[in-house]
DNA sequence: ATTTATACAGACAGGTCTGTCTATATGTCA
DNA sequence: TGACATATAGACAGACCTGTCTGTATAAAT
């Protein structure tokens, strides 16, 4: 059973996910979840506080989800990279998160609306995108990879291009395109 | 000289482009602009109007910025499709819109905002991206790309992931990543 | 049975938001 | 001069925002 804390932090997140951080009021969030607003308050100091909560379970969703993808597509390191793409597609198709759709990635759409890299929120959306380079680096040295640290960026960087343009343009086949880059790139 | 609408759009693309789009009222844009109320209402309707005229501003400013650069980077299709990176580094270092800075793309922040595709707004956010795609594919097929549209889309994925990588992680360097990307893409 | 912790509902303050309104001022053209 | 278009300042309505407060209810632990 979830604690009333759980409960609001998964409304939260949704909320935010799917309506924006500055676009969704307390109330909203307060009514949706069936929680008083003295019990927010009790458990975070501000709205900030809240969205940073959020973006904390986003975070450990995200990558449980990704890695746990990679981890059962194939043991071997070029598969186990290159299924990061097909899972994305997953995602975009809305096939992934349970009642979150597809809306972008979280902290790309965080660090937009907090756009000042001091702020907490895109720290810790930075953190994030951060998290997963670092997961990504060792398979690229189990995968051959000259300079693994390199193929990491790329690889990461090639994920964020694919989920910006899914959202922007609508089009989950940006994962596919994604793919087929990563493919020159990773050694046979 | 400008007209007063001119400065409201200015104003307005500038605030919205620094502090997003639901965080900037329409007062502050009002007073910046030393423009009076009752003057905004009558060029646009309402403020989502003023937001689509500044977007529709920006999508001329950046892609004139983006093809002169290219243009004058090089007559070679080649070397002119890898420009786009070097143009992509001094914009991320805030070297490209005088007054604006680098606050990532305003047309990912705009659809990051307004989600839903149908809105008007992520409607230009997207036809804005299809214009940079439709720019690139002629340029792939002179550079003697065996599928140039396909090689467009690639390109202006690895510019999406750019610019999503620089703005997130604050890693302006993340233009050498993509032009690393593209030199292996784009025949010799 | 009484204490303690936790949650509830709902009012409230003080501020902000968009969009409308009135009344006044400026400048141009005839 | 007078007529007209366009701008101004500033008040206003009505809604929404965050965060604080009071008072009440529930449930477990002693």
């Amino acid at each position: 059973m979830q604690s009333r804390r759980d409960e609001l932090v998964d409304t939260a997140l949704r909320l935010f996910y799917t309506r924006g951080f500055n676009a969704t009021g307390i109330d909203k969030i307060l009514a949706e979840a069936g929680v008083a607003k003295m019990t927010l308050y009790k458990h975070f100091r501000s709205k900030e506080e809240l969205i940073l909560a959020a973006l904390n379970r986003r975070d450990e969703q995200f990558r449980n989800w990704l890695m746990g993808e990679m981890e059962k597509a194939s043991p071997r390191p070029r598969e186990r990279l290159l299924a990061m793409f097909d899972a994305l597609e997953d995602w975009f198709n809305g096939r992934a998160f349970k009642g979150l759709g597809f809306n972008g990635c979280a902290f790309i759409n965080a660090a937009s609306e907090f756009g000042d890299h001091q702020h907490p929120i895109h720290r810790t959306a930075a953190e994030h995108k951060q998290r997963i380079v670092d997961y990504l680096e060792p398979l690229c040295r189990q995968a051959g990879a000259e300079d693994p640290a390199a193929l990491a960026e790329q690889l990461a960087l090639l994920k964020e291009g694919a989920i910006a343009t899914a959202q922007v343009r609508g089009m989950p086949a940006a994962s596919r395109t994604a793919r087929a880059i990563a493919e020159t790139l990773i050694p046979t």
